[in-house]
DNA sequence: CGATATCTTGAGGAATCTCAATACTAGTGG
DNA sequence: CCACTAGTATTGAGATTCCTCAAGATATCG
């Protein structure tokens, strides 16, 4: 049973035959990967790549699965996580529009892939993936860079996760979540906060309960501001960043 | 002035000049990303290759050192690590005889590389071997696996810091280690440990006390023996995997 | 507009931290 | 070879942060 539905329309697949490739047209392809491809080459990608659309509360691939796909996330947000046998769960990332998913030193997924709102993604088949890399080696200087990255990001969350405070945690959060929106070139100031407290607290490695009061205790300090629509006005970013601690 | 000494013998030289790279004889080069290369492609390796040296108490660099070099661990263990401003650390890995350690995207390393004792490491100019990856795209492959492998470490890592409690936190940790041990081909159960108590509290999120009672608790559980000369017994590794969660 | 999920707030409890004293270990020099 | 020293580890008692459990408030969606 598909854990999505592909949606061929997902990304426009005219003038394939032309010779002009979706990605021509991509809005992310710059900070993407595939933006390490010249516009000649992007036909190869689009030639094994399948656009697909995921609805919130469904999954991209579970852990455990067999790791056949690698994607490009396009539009939307997604939350990776691993599961505890017990069931708590520790959410290891979230990826927004341009961020990659799926590599995978083994042949399944070690963690869940959910979107946490309608997202969309480009999947392209691990095998072919690999076979693309052979032929264009900047395209995999890149994703070395890429996950140099995702790296000494991953090295940030446990500085968070072992050695800071809720307050500082929660600190560090809202100020990642607006340089990330920055860095696409969207709002950055009030930002945009799609996932639940239940989520955030699982990034974070503390409960609802937590987050709920670490908020309220940084909105009555001043320094931010709870605006509808899971929005968050950061009012003294300078404090905020003295609060995250780097 | 240099944070270590170059040790023209750390690794041996000898018949550089006729052909035969020291690499060849290198023990640790299987289990290395050197392994992927075959054995007439070795003299590029030993070429842009000096040995190095380092004492416990020094450092290989410094998180914000111009990123220069990469390295590869021949013997000993050096753990890397954090800093927040006020001096709380946290350390996000130890390395051992094979591993890799400098990829940077970034000019500048991100965390900070110490021998935890005596240690031997094979240093590359990080352009130079960029350029050998040019030329040598297996290798660059097995690179692309090896940070696949070191971001599924970063996630187990997440899920212990941000969702294990100290016990499990320790009973991971330390069937981590036997592990990574036996992949080496070294003695897996009396596991030696040769960290201190404070760079397990800064590797696991925790005081030095709560690793030492929790360690006293293991003890009396029955599930481990603690052994001279920093070496650990795993007297019931079924439970204490179970404990350990994954 | 009701139903359901999500979020906030409160009170009490538990795990871990802090501070402090003591014990152990390894290396050094007599 | 032993005594001394400095670093390292253990243990205890009390403090603190965060968690758990529970109730009420708010938001979201059909």
């Amino acid at each position: 049973m598909p854990r999505y539905n592909i949606v061929p329309n997902a990304v426009p697949r005219v003038d394939r035959e032309g010779g002009v490739s979706p990605c021509a047209a991509c809005p992310i392809r710059e900070i993407a990967v595939c933006g390490a491809l010249q516009s000649d080459e992007l036909g190869a990608l689009a030639e094994i790549l399948d656009g697909i659309a995921v609805e919130a509360g469904s999954a991209i691939f579970y852990e455990g699965d067999p790791a056949r796909h690698v994607f490009n996330v396009t539009t939307g947000a997604v939350r990776l996580s691993r599961l505890l046998p017990d069931g708590r769960r520790q959410i290891t990332g979230f990826l927004f529009p341009g961020d990659f998913l799926g590599l995978a030193y083994d042949e399944t997924y070690t963690y869940t892939a959910e979107p946490i709102e309608r997202s969309a993604l480009c999947r392209f088949p691990r095998a072919s993936f690999e076979t693309l890399l052979d032929g264009h080696p900047r395209m995999e200087r890149r994703l070395l860079g890429l996950a140099s990255n995702e790296l000494a990001t991953a090295q940030d969350q446990m500085v968070l996760l072992g050695r800071k405070t809720a307050r500082e945690k929660l600190a560090s959060f809202l100020i990642t979540l607006s340089r990330r929106a920055e860095r696409r070139g969207q709002g950055a100031n009030p930002v945009h906060v799609p996932m639940t407290r239940t989520d955030i607290a699982d990034y974070l490695g503390l409960t609802i309960e937590t987050v709920s009061r670490t908020f309220t205790a940084l909105r009555k300090a001043g320094l931010i501001e709870q605006l509808p629509d899971h929005a968050v006005r950061l009012t003294d970013s300078e404090d905020l960043l003295a609060i995250a601690g780097d």
